[in-house]
DNA sequence: CCAAAAGTGTTTCTATTACACCCATGT
DNA sequence: ACATGGGTGTAATAGAAACACTTTTGG
């Protein structure tokens, strides 16, 4: 299927330069989506992110972000959780817009703007056969391969975006299961921030919060004692994500 | 001129979905940059945003961001800085991408995706001459007309960027003319957050952070006694800039 | 000499950090 | 009984906020 640019009268019009100086017959791009996903490996302690491996030319052999093309019918949003359901199996998963690549020789074969995304994901809601299908693999942030164009830049402009987002919105919860504890959550912090936190100002900060709501039930695989499951509430939770606050 | 999308062989590879799922013959589309142009009123004392009046149909006379496209051979960031060129003359100016609107009706004209950047001048260097030609006029942020498409969001969203941005990073200044008083940058600072702030603690944080020169020189349009003039210790500005800082 | 803005320190309060012991339980 | 992680409070420090008077000088 072929598409035409057409010419003009139906002018796409953002601003009355593009009349005065002949922008009617602009230039039409392809405009793509790569997602980069975050996940946590609770048995690690690590943030990792999904990788997929190209198995066709050019770059073959080299690790990529999971990535796709915009329809003309749909929106960039809806392209993004498209191609992240694509990967993943996914659906209603935390993504946010990250940044939009324009660079002319960002993909070497052609002119392609890429918009990326990225998400937080429950690394264990993460289909096994989905994941073999599309020879994807999670990769500590510390051991990322070479990647193709300008994904290693994406990735830590991502980081980036991620550790100054979970200091003022409450996402961090979005890379755990539905209930987890206190510890576990401590964990998550720890490797978005790179750095240990104390037990005791940790717990105090995020119970202040009144955004989680404590389980009589307890985790018991990984002490004796156990430890009580948290889950959100959900009404505190929506509230402070609207107004933003100091987290952590 | 017209333009056909090639139909594949040179695949635009972003990852193998494409392949595995026909992106071969993706859309093409028209990718637009509008611009959010701040500027800071000393007389009012307000923060302005620039906007231009349609004079053409659809939606004439209505009030719009400078807008225009992407070119095929030019990057995003370069069609950014084109196009603001063309409003304000202006070249070298703060500007940072804001986001990607990408809804489907988003232009009523047809699918066009836009990415938005806003940027800060020095209202005195903008020329009188160019704003007539494009019929511009700054208005307060606070009394923001009726604005085409999703350009009103835009607007919102480069504010609330703006005041977290100037949070960390040191750009208030690009509001101000070369040299500026202690007095002036204040005045900047409240506009942008939208309070008073309080005259000593301003000065001493402002001062602490050790990007500031103090003149020889005094202004004294504004007082009787004078304030001194203050310019950028360019070093330390870059170095702060790129570190991220606390500011205020 | 007076009006008008410039310039300048100290105190209070709040938030952050550092730090260590007892508890509950499964084996 | 003991090993293991769970759970809890307080003191010290640093940073932010509140606050008012003296200085300069053109008219």
């Amino acid at each position: 299927m072929l598409d035409l640019v057409k010419p003009t009268n139906n002018t796409p019009a953002s601003s009355r330069v593009m009349n005065s100086e002949g922008y009617q017959k602009s230039d039409r791009l392809l405009l793509a989506i790569d997602c980069i996903i975050f996940g946590f490996d609770s048995e690690s302690k690590q943030l990792k992110a999904l990788l997929i491996k190209r198995d066709f030319e050019p770059e073959k052999g080299k690790w990529s972000l999971m990535g796709g093309f915009v329809n003309k019918n749909e929106s960039v949003d809806d392209a993004a959780a498209r191609i992240l359901k694509q990967l993943t199996g996914l659906t209603n998963i935390y993504m946010e817009q990250l940044y939009c690549f324009g660079d002319v020789n960002r993909d070497t074969a052609g002119r392609v703007v890429s918009v990326a995304y990225y998400s937080l994901i429950n690394i264990a809601n993460f289909s096994n056969q989905i994941q073999e299908d599309h020879e994807a693999l999670w990769f500590p942030l510390n051991k990322i391969p070479t990647l193709i164009f300008d994904h290693r830049e994406m990735l830590q402009k991502a980081k980036e975006r991620l550790q100054q987002k979970v200091a003022n919105h409450p996402i961090g919860f979005e890379l755990l299961p539905n209930k987890f504890t206190l510890q576990q959550l401590q964990y998550v912090y720890e490797a978005i921030y790179e750095t240990p936190l104390d037990k005791r100002n940790f717990t105090r900060k995020i119970l202040e919060l009144g955004i989680l709501k404590k389980l009589n039930q307890k985790e018991k695989e990984s002490s004796r004692k156990g430890a009580f499951y948290y889950v959100f509430d959900k009404g505190q939770y929506n509230k402070l994500e609207h107004e933003g606050m100091k987290f952590i």
